[in-house]
RNA sequence: CGCGGAGUGGAGCAGUCUGGUAGCUCGUCGGGCUCAUAACCCGAAGGUCAUAGGUUCAAAUCCUGUCUCCGCAA
């Protein structure tokens, strides 16, 4: 039997979780994660999505602010004998100490094809920059960001329309399998970790709100890419008529039919269209201040859109 | 108790301040026009105005509670 910690936070991380708990050559230990967090509308105190799952299998759950400096958790983890220790946005760095206590190794999964996209934000920034593809990597854990030796890795095609919702969701999907492969194949000793390339390191920061303000004096492709690789958060938005407004989908036309950047051009049954420096931008769904998300022509109707108005302001 | 916005036919909105017949655009259905159409013309269906109380001769509208959704800030 294989002894497993498990150390995460987030929703993409879950599935995997689920994986380790259910497979039955490997025991998983315990899981660690960040505190409850205060979030969204009244500040409710939440418990982070691994926490829960934790919870409702029946794991160990521990709970910890800095895990390098949280003395008694060392202590705890050091008395467990686990074989491994393994990462999937944990949002904590792990000190050197915590990273040899594992027998065998500390793995971390990575959403990227590394050494591209080391960091925080890999799955949104690759559609930012409209790349054709990504993937998953599984590591051995080093103190320097996501620069461990490589074990295995995934590709994943990104296709032009697709969101960062959409591809957290395929990267939380086929997360569990390469995990426990690369769990095995080190075990077992199979697999020998190779070397990161240190040509084409690039490290993924977090968006920030300000990243989802919409510049329509860009390419409708640069426009089209943030808009899709910042669904989940921040959202892209612009304003029309004063109010705020956010974009959640578009589609890219070739043709421009205005010379003005930011000049709504038709309204129809599929969408606004708006000039951008190059080609034009259909929007297609948006979601208006105090409203759910609707389709753009929907809103079109009821704000009294009309051709040649200039959003953006 | 962090601040704020919203709930009205299937969709998007106006009407609320100043109480008095439920309104607009779109969609749907029927008919017409057209070589044809997402265009145009005529007609129809469809709403306990989120919910529970209160005030009033009379409440979508004023007062109080509740639920749901959303933006901002962390």
């Amino acid at each position: 039997m294989i002894k497993a910690v498990f150390m995460g936070t987030p929703e993409i991380a879950v599935k995997s979780l689920n994986e380790l708990i259910k497979n039955n050559e490997i025991e998983l230990t315990a899981v660690v994660t960040q505190p409850d967090r205060p979030k969204g509308r009244g500040n409710k105190l939440t418990p982070p999505p691994v926490k829960v799952c934790a919870l409702e299998n029946n794991i160990l759950c521990i709970q910890t602010e800095k895990i390098s400096k949280d003395k008694e958790l060392i202590d705890k983890l050091k008395s467990m004998n686990a074989d491994f220790f393994i990462t999937y946005a944990f949002g904590q760095i792990l000190s050197q100490e915590v990273l040899d206590i594992p027998k065998i190794a500390t793995i971390n999964l990575h959403a990227s094809l590394l050494p591209k996209y080391r960091g925080a934000n890999p799955i949104q920034r690759c559609i930012f920059d409209g790349e054709k593809k990504t993937g998953i990597t599984t590591m051995l854990t080093v103190l320097e960001l996501d620069a461990g030796d490589i074990c295995e890795t995934l590709e994943i095609p990104i296709d032009e329309n697709m969101t960062d919702v959409e591809l957290k969701e395929i990267i939380s999907e086929k997360s569990p399998e390469l995990i426990c492969s690369t769990i095995k194949g080190l075990y077992s000793g199979k697999l020998t970790p190779k070397k990161q390339c240190e040509q084409g390191v690039c490290i993924a920061k977090k968006f920030t709100k300000q990243d989802g303000l919409i510049n329509w004096a860009n390419t409708s492709l640069q426009i089209h890419n943030q808009v899709r690789s910042m669904v989940d958060f921040p959202t892209a938005y612009t304003f029309i008529n004063g109010k705020m407004i956010k974009i959640i989908e578009t589609r890219i036309i070739e043709q421009k039919s205005a010379n003005d950047s930011g000049v709504i051009t038709s309204i129809s049954k599929d969408g606004i269209e708006i000039s951008c420096s190059q080609g034009s931008l259909l929007i297609t769904k948006v979601k208006p201040e105090s409203k759910g998300i609707m389709n753009a022509r929907d809103y079109a109707n009821g704000a009294k859109l009309k051709i040649g108005q200039k959003i953006g302001e």
